[in-house]
DNA sequence: AATTATATTGGACTAAATCCTATGTGTCAA
DNA sequence: TTGACACATAGGATTTAGTCCAATATAATT
């Protein structure tokens, strides 16, 4: 078992690395975002991403939350998630995995599947378009919201 | 083969039944936003719809478009796509089909897939939530998009 | 044709995301 | 260790998506 330490100094170097070779320069707020992201499991937007890191580093700017962001999707440091309009969602979760979307409420929760994860891309598709993610997208009511109301 | 005519004339009654068995009255606005998401496969957002039916209904308003989607969605005859944040898109396709998103430009290509139909849903996700919908999500680079920029 | 409940309009408002530019700071080389 | 510079950020302005609201219009029913 990796100790947890080390489970968050790889996760740095990953993002250090990363930042390097597409020659970003290591920012406190980069760090900032880069920590809050990828301890995160609920695919915060950028505000809720933002909302946390105010609570300590009292000027960081919801624009440059934003920016970086997407910066960390093009670099590879992270996805963003499938929604239906609304704020976008990020995910630190680089590894195959699929989502459940609640209609209600917004929560997205991952979930594995091997038989999920071993569908093949169409042939016809693979043709025609160049294929980076492939996901199921589950959508429903989750566990909080199916029952009492509606 | 049904005609197109038939076909047609089919979709505008079961435009009329879904109203009426919800206690809407059928306006003008809504038989022609009907007829414009029906008649569309490109997943338009409601700004496009809007801009469509203004080119020949002059005064309809952008509210009454969005409200009437999100009617739709609610009643049955319409889905909302699964986007990267961004507008909101709508499908007037209700038979389970699977969709490719190209991230550059945001095109949203549907794809008929026998596998992908038949895929089970986990049972700790059907213990735990309510599924209503189920489809697979693919992203990457459309046939426009993947050549010569990047 | 009159009634009434429902729907639409258009402008105001809110929220998300992006743009802009002056200021600040990591990085690298000396 | 310092200095220079290219890159990054802050914060306010702007744009865009979506919703709210109150006055007006209209579909459905009689
Ligand atoms: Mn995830
Ligand atoms: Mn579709
Ligand atoms: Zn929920
Ligand atoms: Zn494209």
């Amino acid at each position: 078992m990796v100790s947890k330490v080390n489970e968050y100094e790889n996760g740095l170097h990953h993002f250090e690395n990363a930042c390097r070779q597409n020659g970003l320069s290591i920012t406190p707020q980069r760090i900032a975002i880069f920590k809050e992201l990828a301890s995160s499991s609920e695919h915060p937007s950028a505000a809720v991403i933002f909302r946390k890191i105010r609570e300590y580093y009292d000027n960081i700017s919801l624009d440059t939350v934003n920016r970086t962001l997407l910066t960390f999707h093009e670099i590879g440091l992270a996805k963003v998630v499938e929604s239906s309009g609304d704020p976008k969602r990020f995910d630190p979760n680089l590894a195959l995995h699929h989502h459940f979307r609640c209609v209600k409420c917004g929560k997205i929760v991952d979930f594995e599947n091997a038989a999920y994860d071993a569908l093949e891309i169409p042939r016809a598709i693979q043709k025609k378009f160049v294929i980076r993610e492939k996901r199921v997208h589950l959508e429903g009511f989750c566990d909080t919201c199916r029952s009492p109301d509606g």
